[in-house]
DNA sequence: TGAGTAGTACGCCGATCATCGTACCATATG
DNA sequence: CATATGGTACGATGATCGGCGTACTACTCA
């Protein structure tokens, strides 16, 4: 099954903000951010089940914010920098920027 | 009744954006960047009803995103850019770039 | 073959959300 | 006084949301 990913000039502003408004999706974009390395859904430090964290990914890949490439059993979830950067110049950093946790969590180990 | 103002320092960036992510208060706050007039709440060209303006008025002062001041049988709406600026700095005006219709709609219009 | 890993799909639950109508309170103006 | 204006408060409704458990698929490895 092909994820949907949504064209760079398809991106919706409401979309993003929503995606964002969250606080376990901000930590996902922000450790992505941190560290660009594609890396499998799981190994991100949420406490919360697979079942939802299938959810958010699938918000976040919705929105536009994140790739997800199948790569075996896992899906490798990368930051859509450079689209977001080209549609909606200087938001992704400002809301980098304004994150207020910026301790160096980044991913979990594995 | 003192209207509750989040103080700068207080502003939640989750709280913003989650404010942000509605297109009719995205419209409001695009309206109030566009003309800095203070203005009554009936004055935004919305389609919604009183009470569900109030609502948006509420979530967005809540949030820090607009000021709201008692002048007579009104409320004065401003949008709070300094403080925005200052806690979350380039957020403010890169959400506002991005925002689809550009379109001089500004205040009420019909 | 069997066990373990990575993730999805589906349905459920409680909470929040956007919207509305109604009733109400001020202040103005006739 | 009555009426209109600008807005709030409260409650209801239907939708969405975040979270979970369960069952399932697909792959890997011993």
């Amino acid at each position: 099954m092909a994820l949907h990913h949504p064209q760079p000039a398809q991106l919706e502003l409401e979309a993003v903000l929503h995606a964002l408004s969250d606080p376990q999706r901000l930590r996902i974009v922000q450790s992505l951010a941190e560290d660009p390395t594609p890396r499998r859904c799981g190994a991100f430090d949420l406490h919360v089940t697979k079942s939802t964290l299938t959810h958010h990914f699938r918000v976040l890949r919705e929105a536009g914010l994140i790739q997800q490439q199948e790569e075996g059993t896992s899906r490798l979830n990368s930051l859509r920098r450079d689209d977001l950067d080209e549609r909606f110049p200087g938001l992704l950093e400002a809301i980098l920027a304004a994150v207020p946790d910026r301790a160096p969590l980044s991913s979990a180990r594995d």
